[in-house]
DNA sequence: TGTACATCAGTGAACGCGCGTTCACTGATGTAC
DNA sequence: TGTACATCAGTGAACGCGCGTTCACTGATGTAC
């Protein structure tokens, strides 16, 4: 061999790195293998000694994100209550930063409508990270609310992204602050109306 | 002039029509000029007797739907109590009948993430949808609850669109419902445990 | 009312362009001796 | 350790294709007389 399969799995990675910051900021149609080739430094003909088609890598662009993004807290938050915890990334998913930054997003709030009609695989791999970000939010959740835990972390996965979605709509940055305000206020209020998970605290 | 201006409006009419249609069905790259021209029964070349560009489309088709989509209401919801109105609308937006059918439904939900990045036109007209979804909850929710209506009206949609995208996403379509339902219940339930508008009832 | 003319919505071939993909080639590096 | 060779990640020109757009043309219909 040639270059050494460290070389090859560097390059692999950087560019699947790159696709799946440029899909989330610009789109899957609007990012050509050429500039996700070109941003990792390398000329558009390489492509095809890493991946079969345009379709493979945006699947696994879209994979590679599994378990990142914007609601994923550090080791500090090991300690917190899981109210506490669950405000922290409802405030940190719906951050001014968050929209501003989709290219470092939650890839479900950056591609969501579109994802889901470029092809099977890249529909899948979008429903995985879906509900990826619903489980992120079980543990956080009262067991003994009106609704069952896992429904309940389903709806706030869901006000969530629909808040980004409006928020990154909205060309007026203090309009779509407000927009995120009124998200996260409305999901922590709805969640206080429950009571605490009875595991901590 | 060769034919009456009535036939000229109402093809233009049908275009926009067709072309409202099949964008939130399919997203605005996967349908072409020819496409929507077709589905008109047109040929692509008399398109530009109607419009300059397909942006121009996007943008008036976009626009075209003000007023429209699932949660809007018929003229017998008149009668009711906001509260029940807007139980209506939720059920009408997080409907089974809405997911498979995102050609006649919600075009925020339908192409909400990449409307923004086509151009200027679009993401106004876009924006303007949203904003358009958010008032047509605010006189159905209470004015004394513990956010100002404005606020909840906001989290209100941002929760139908986040929940919409969340259930296209889900190949499934049990567990799709489940969302559907996991979402209404959430919405519902948070404004339950708000007082009610006084105006009415 | 009938006829000649002008208009212009609509037709369909053609255009340039960017895209995904292919391919002959290169040259740096690992391997065999 | 040094040298010849084989490998294959990466290059860049080229391909076919579908797209948005243009344009010369058509022919049904409104208008003038």
């Amino acid at each position: 061999m040639r270059y050494s399969a460290r070389h090859k799995q560097e390059t692999h990675r950087r560019i699947v790195e790159e696709a799946a910051r440029q899909f989330r900021e610009r789109g899957l149609d609007a990012v050509s293998v050429a500039d996700v080739m070109g941003a990792a430094g390398l000329t558009h003909g390489g492509f095809y000694a890493h991946f079969g088609s345009k379709e493979e890598l945006i699947a696994e662009a879209l994979r590679s994100l599994r378990g990142s993004g914007p609601a994923k807290l550090g080791a500090a938050a090991e300690r917190m209550a899981p109210r506490q915890k669950l405000a922290e990334m409802v405030k940190r998913y719906l951050s001014p930063q968050h929209r501003e930054r989709p290219g470092q997003g939650c890839v479900v709030a950056a591609l969501g409508t579109e994802a889901g009609r470029h092809g099977p695989a890249a529909r899948q791999a979008l429903a995985e990270r879906s509900r990826g970000l619903v489980e992120r939010f079980l543990p956080c959740l009262p067991q003994d609310a009106g609704q069952p835990r896992e429904e309940l972390a389903i709806a706030v996965a869901a006000s969530l992204v629909g808040g980004m979605v409006l928020a990154r709509l909205e060309p007026d940055a203090r309009a779509a602050e407000r927009i995120l305000r009124a998200c996260r206020r409305f999901i922590l209020d709805a969640l206080d109306a429950a009571p605490e998970p009875r595991d901590a605290s």
